[in-house]
RNA sequence: GCGAUUGUAGCUCAGUUGGUUAGAGCGCCGGUUUGUGGUACCGGAGGUCGGGGGUUCGAGACCCCUCAAUCGCCCCA
């Protein structure tokens, strides 16, 4: 018969474990603490959704739709698409799900979203996010609020608390529609000139994508990005006065921030406020938290205009910025000497797990073994049960340093003695 | 889609200018000590050296193809 080979894992998707898996835990659950002092409602979304909720959000013709997400026909024949962000999905259920009521709605989420991109460090095809959005707000204290919160959401999780350097805000205005449209058009004619000199990249870019020129890390385009016309010169007189106000909340707030004029994002919905937490620890995906006013969206997904603001940061990425995480080891680990008091060795261990109490129950390999594999996990405590006398005997070894004070549970239990 | 680097035991890795039967540590399994002590010692299992082809008397090593991983480019919702 041949031999049943082992399926290997998808591209991009990881099994999590360990210090790991402690520090991806680590992650979310400060999210949660910090968004429930910010006041954010928790919502739960679908993992997929109809495929033209992300792509008349994003869309239809860019690469991301056309070429990087996970799209299939389901058994109806209808197009859906594995969820590639939260933003349109939420954005989706704010219009669907009667949600305007409660606007202006803090929301947060997290969970898994699916991209087809090839795989680098911090970059995976299923990933995760922590997400925040607020809808139904035009004012600049919206953006603000989400962006102390991020801000305190990476200090808690000891991101660049040792090391002030490690994580920056940058910080941008797009502008209203007029403005951006007004420097997009400079920027094309400033570089228009200078095509020539350009990367190849950058050439491609001038028709597609030009503000994506500015961000570009080939060294041609440096030099003619460092002239190029800034948003500053375009900004209507209520965009500047949005963005100072961001600005100055921001101070208020005591939060560090740093103006990127340079700093831009991919899609049209986008508006004003453009931020993104930046880090030079993760090789080149430095963004960690990022995000931004899209104001634009909702009438994209056929609703009424709503101004909205939101952010997103990858839990992967934010985990190895925190380190490994170690794993709790056990308190208390019962070894049972001799088998014949396997349920004794089950009885009190199940007892001091429901006193609180982190047990092992270790009742396998010779009794030598039992010992050293308690001793090697390190636990404040190690409890041996063996017969004496026909009845159940136990000794308690303190191994650690801490206390354990489990004479109450000990004490308590009702032992059954040894197995005929 | 493009590029660079790396693939040897379950894991982390050695393996000389190509030379007999491919090693270590950890982990796993078994054994020694009948003991208020133990994390020690001894032994064992486990590898078609990512896969395929080629060069050679001889390939884990050199060449070609392929697959995968990692990192980077592109893209970045």
């Amino acid at each position: 018969m041949a031999k049943i080979e082992t399926p290997r894992p998808i591209r991009g998707t990881q099994d999590i474990f360990g210090a790991e898996a402690e520090a991806f835990a680590h992650v979310v659950e400060t999210f949660e603490r910090v968004r429930r002092l910010y006041r954010f409602r928790r919502v739960e979304m679908p993992v997929f959704e109809k495929t033209e909720v992300f792509s008349r959000s994003i869309g239809e013709t860019t690469d991301v739709v056309s070429k990087e997400m996970y799209s299939f026909e389901d058994r109806g024949g209808e197009s859906l698409t594995l969820r590639p962000e939260f933003t349109a999905g939420i954005a989706r259920a704010y219009l669907t799900d009667g949600w305007q009521q409660y606007a202006p709605l803090k929301v947060a989420t997290h969970g898994p979203l699916f991209r087809y991109e090839r795989p680098q460090k911090g970059r995976y095809r299923q990933f995760h996010q922590i997400d925040a959005e607020i809808i139904g707000a035009a004012e600049p204290q919206a953006d603000v609020e989400l962006l102390v919160m991020a801000d305190q959401l990476l200090k808690e999780l000891g991101i660049g608390a040792n090391d002030p350097g490690a994580v920056t805000l940058n910080l941008n205005t797009l502008g209203d529609s007029d403005s951006r449209e007004a420097w997009r058009s400079a920027l094309v004619a400033y570089f228009r000139d200078v095509k020539a000199s350009l990367s190849e990249d950058s050439q491609d870019r001038l028709e597609k994508n030009p503000l994506r020129i500015l961000d570009s890390k080939d060294e041609r385009d440096k030099a003619f990005v460092a002239d190029a016309p800034q948003i500053d010169q375009f900004l209507s007189g209520e965009a500047q006065d949005f963005f100072g106000a961001v600005t100055s909340g921001l101070d208020a707030a005591g939060v560090a921030w740093s103006r990127n004029p340079a700093l831009v994002r991919g899609l049209d919905y986008y508006r004003h406020t453009a931020f993104e937490f930046i880090t030079d620890r993760l090789g080149a995906q430095g963004t960690v938290l990022g995000g931004g006013r899209y104001d634009g969206l909702m009438e994209s997904l056929g609703g009424a205009p709503t101004p909205a603001v939101g952010w997103a940061a990858g839990i992967e990425r934010l985990a190895m910025l925190v380190g490994d995480v170690d794993e709790a080891g056990a308190e208390v680990i019962v070894v049972v000497e001799n088998d014949a008091v396997l349920q004794d060795g089950i009885g009190v261990t199940s007892a001091l797990r429901r006193s609180g109490v982190a047990a092992d129950l270790l009742a396998s390999g010779s009794p030598r073994k039992r010992f050293d594999k308690a001793v090697k996990q390190e636990p404040k405590a190690i409890l041996a049960l063996s017969v004496d006398n026909g009845a159940t005997a136990h000794r308690l070894r303190i191994t650690g340093g801490d206390e354990v004070a489990i004479e109450g549970v000990l004490a308590s239990y009702d032992w059954r003695g040894p197995a005929e």
